[in-house]
DNA sequence: ATTGAGAGTTTTTTT
DNA sequence: AACTCTCAAT
């Protein structure tokens, strides 16, 4: 067993595996093998007799922590050490810990949104005009003062900086905002742990001795504070083994501090230190055209990248006309090599500097009916729909956060107005009571009549009614949020399409919600479940299995391999970004992240760039990325493709187009191309169920339609959906509040007229029909 | 209180 | 171009 581990490892990366006890750092350029010696060495130190819960692996994203927790269990099957992100791990510390950071254990985790909600109100509260202070620069203030382990009360303003003053005044209040509404942001998740560590050595002195054995990937990633976690849990047990690329850090905007892997020997001088140098990935040449490209920059361990690859093709370096013909030419590209059957779509990648470059290759793809995947950050959870419903979950998880109830008290909108708000909120700071008590007493509040009121009170008695639900299925609770707001019906009734798409959005929580319950049996996970949305986002989702091409920004790339790889709209501005422009230290990152994306490629690699580009609405012409020039010619082939037509799809036009215009919900978090058959036959059934349930006509049983009007078996409980209209032999139409559980214990709730009122049923138990409902 | 039109901005990258 | 914010009309 032990062996085996260690049969297919290259000599540096056995040395990396055996090296139990003390500090090690593994410098591991691309391609090296590094998640490979991460996971064996896990594995190793299991087959040692090491305890499970006594390894700690911290990744960056949750990307990286689902590939490795993949990859260790293979080799240590049903083993369970813990592998996920800082932000992950903290989060469970502080649940643990909470009091010592000023908080309950049920805080909430406050996502950018929720913490600039926050922020603009503290800037309200301290009549902080908005026009002079712009709100992003004062939560990047801040953001970097807690990545630095700036405490509110000891930040000083640099002198000549002209906000200074005021993140000095505001970031304790922000603080303080948190604090009221027992909430933690992002950044907050790793002060707090950083902190705690610091001021409770009982505590610190615990959990180092449970984790002995510490893992951290991308260590050139890390910030102070997360570096300041790592060594407070390495004192007594300084096990900690780190990875990383200095040439691959690509996160210092968020305040990642490429000191600490650069002085990682200095902070543990017994340091062992391994290079794994030699790439696996590449070819000769697009290793070199890398490896030429990145000694440019001043701050870097030097490194020999090597490969025994074959030398391959020579690196592409394109100039377009236009965007669009970029776009069109390497949809063309791809669609051809897929249709001579030489390379498979999932074989292909394009990355590109920011989000907003991926539509012309949307469209062009979708054009060539090549079927894709856009990973896109946090789109799904960031949805306003979603951030709605998920916020009755916050404020019944922590009837504290103010800014989960300033988000639903009136939404949908129910008559509370600004006005009736503000009053509650000043009668909620005088008596020094949390906004949704100063709701409770809203009658004792001269200054808001009666009607809003009462409008207040209603939306009250809906939070409790929801509140005696909040034990039990999410699934459940969120249909009661859903029919009980009135969303459902709002929505469904409207016919306009935004609002179709908001219902399958929100179908799509559902289902989020249904596997959640799925994975917890039980009761009393809702805490889990908003942690589970908070630190999760759909990047996460990207599925190297389906045959699609994958679409990306170069950042998302990061840890990633693809036989073919597009680089992009490598232009000035866009890479390196504009706002780069002015620092050193900043283009040397602009310069990685060229860097790594240059190195995701196995085979082939096409850098391009276009002379026209429409941006923000304008047409300009580019400049070609300074990085062009740095790049070594005679590993290079060089072409100019001039667009006299300025749009044709050069191979073979598809003029039938995409057909109907269907548009894929944006709730898949990897919107697909939806000219695409389902690619798995189990998804079909799920799809087909959606669009049956949005489109529209008449009012026929789905089983009668099956069975063409012939009494039918009892359907599987499966169709039934959130809202949909059934039908009972006794009790007549009714209309489904809530479904939970799976298979044969799957329950629905059902509303029927009065006299009748709501019921529950096992639906594998039940007769009911589900209606298909048109108008 | 809610809605809509018009004005003004813009997030680069992610937990 | 797309989004958010502000302000006036209902």
């Amino acid at each position: 067993m032990s062996d085996e581990l260690l049969r297919d490892l290259t000599d540096a990366q056995r040395e990396a595996v055996l090296a139990v006890e003390g500090p090690l750092l593994i410098l591991a350029g691309p391609g090296s093998g590094k998640t490979r010696v991460i996971t064996h060495r896990i594995a190793w130190l299991l087959a040692q007799g090491i305890a499970d819960q006594q390894i700690l692996a911290l990744t960056f994203t949750n990307k990286a922590a689902d590939e490795m927790r993949g990859r260790v269990e293979r080799l240590a099957p049903g083993r369970s050490t813990w592998i996920g992100t800082f932000h992950r791990f903290c989060a469970r510390l502080l649940r643990k810990y909470a009091p010592l950071a000023g908080l309950q254990e049920n805080f909430t985790i406050y996502d950018t949104d929720d913490s600039s909600l926050a922020l603009r109100r503290t800037l309200e509260r301290l009549k902080v005009d908005s026009a002079f202070v712009a709100p992003e620069a004062v939560a990047r203030a801040i953001s970097w003062a807690k990545n630095n382990l700036i405490l509110p009360e000891q930040y000083e303003p640099k002198p000549g900086h002209p906000l200074g003053n005021v993140i000095q005044q505001v970031y304790p209040a922000y603080q303080a905002t948190l604090r009221a509404s027992n909430a933690a942001d992002f950044d907050d998740l790793l002060l707090h742990v950083a902190t705690l560590l610091r001021e409770n050595p009982e505590v610190r002195q615990t959990l180092d001795e449970r984790y002995r054995f510490i893992l951290v990937d991308e260590y050139q990633d890390t910030n102070l504070a997360q570096y300041a976690i790592a060594r407070a849990l390495s004192i007594d047990h300084p096990n900690l083994a780190v990875t990383g690329d200095p040439d691959q850090s690509i996160y210092g905007w968020r305040g990642a501090n490429l000191n600490n892997i650069l002085e990682f020997e200095r902070d543990f001088p017994e340091v062992r230190v391994v290079r794994l140098e030699r790439n696996y990935r590449s070819t000769q040449r697009i290793l070199r055209v890398a490896a030429a490209l990145i000694a440019h920059n001043l701050r870097r361990k030097e490194k020999a990248l090597y490969t025994h690859n074959s030398r391959g093709e020579p690196v592409r370096l394109v100039t377009y006309a236009t965007q669009k013909h970029e776009a069109d030419d390497i949809a063309a590209q791809i669609a051809g090599e897929i249709r001579g059957g030489r390379r498979r779509a999932r074989d292909f990648a394009v990355f590109y500097r920011t989000n907003a470059l991926s539509r012309a290759f949307e469209f062009a793809l979708r054009q060539s009916a090549v079927p894709y995947q856009l990973v896109q950050g946090v789109e799904f959870f960031q949805r306003k729909e979603i951030k709605d419903v998920l916020a009755y979950l916050q404020l019944l998880n922590n009837p504290a956060d103010e800014v989960a109830l300033g988000r639903i008290i009136n939404t949908p909108p129910r008559g509370i107005g600004k006005t009736t708000l503000a009053r509650l909120g000043q009668y909620a700071a005088r008596e020094k009571i949390p906004a949704l008590q100063a709701a409770r007493q809203v009658r004792q509040i001269a200054s808001i009549g009666p009607r809003p009121a009462a409008q207040v009170l209603g939306f009250v008695r809906l939070f409790d009614h929801l509140a005696a639900l909040a034990g039990g299925p999410i699934e459940e609770l969120l249909g009661h949020v859903l029919a009980e707001t009135g969303w459902e019906a709002l929505w469904t009734a409207s016919g306009d399409e935004d609002d179709e798409e908001r219902l399958a959005n929100v179908q799509e929580l559902l289902t989020v919600a249904r596997e959640f319950d799925e994975r917890h049996p039980g009761t009393g996970h809702l805490e889990t479940f908003l942690e589970e949305t908070a630190l999760v986002n759909d990047t996460d989702d990207w599925e190297s299995q389906r045959d699609r091409v994958t679409l990306m920004t170069l950042h998302a790339s990061k840890g990633l391999e693809f036989p073919v790889v597009y680089l992009v709209a490598v232009e000035e501005g866009l890479l390196p970004h504009e706002r780069s422009r002015h620092s050193p230290e900043q283009l040397e990152e602009e310069r990685r992240l060229m860097f790594v994306g240059i190195t995701r490629a196995q085979q082939r690699v096409q850098i391009s760039r276009a002379q026209s580009r429409d941006f923000r609405g304008q047409r300009r012409l580019t400049v070609p990325s300074p990085f062009l020039m740095e790049l070594p010619r005679s590993e290079m082939e060089a072409i100019e493709l001039p667009d006299p037509q300025g749009a044709a799809p050069p191979e073979g036009d598809h003029a039938e187009g995409p057909g109907p215009e269907g548009r894929s919900p944006a709730a898949d978090p990897l919107r697909e191309c939806p000219d695409q058959p389902p690619q798995s036959p189990e998804e079909a059934p799920q799809r087909g169920a959606k669009a049956a349930a949005l489109s529209a006509a008449g009012l026929t049983t789905a089983a009668e339609m099956a069975a063409g009007g012939t009494p039918s078996p009892p359907p599987a409980p499966d169709v039934f959906q959130q809202g949909m209209l059934v039908l009972h032999p006794q009790y007549g139409l009714g209309r489904v509040v809530a479904l939970s559980g799976s298979g044969h214990e799957r329950r629905a709730t059902v509303d029927f007229p009065t006299p009748t009122g709501r019921q529950r049923f096992l639906l594998a138990a039940s007769p009911l029909r589900p209606m298909k409902e048109r108008d």
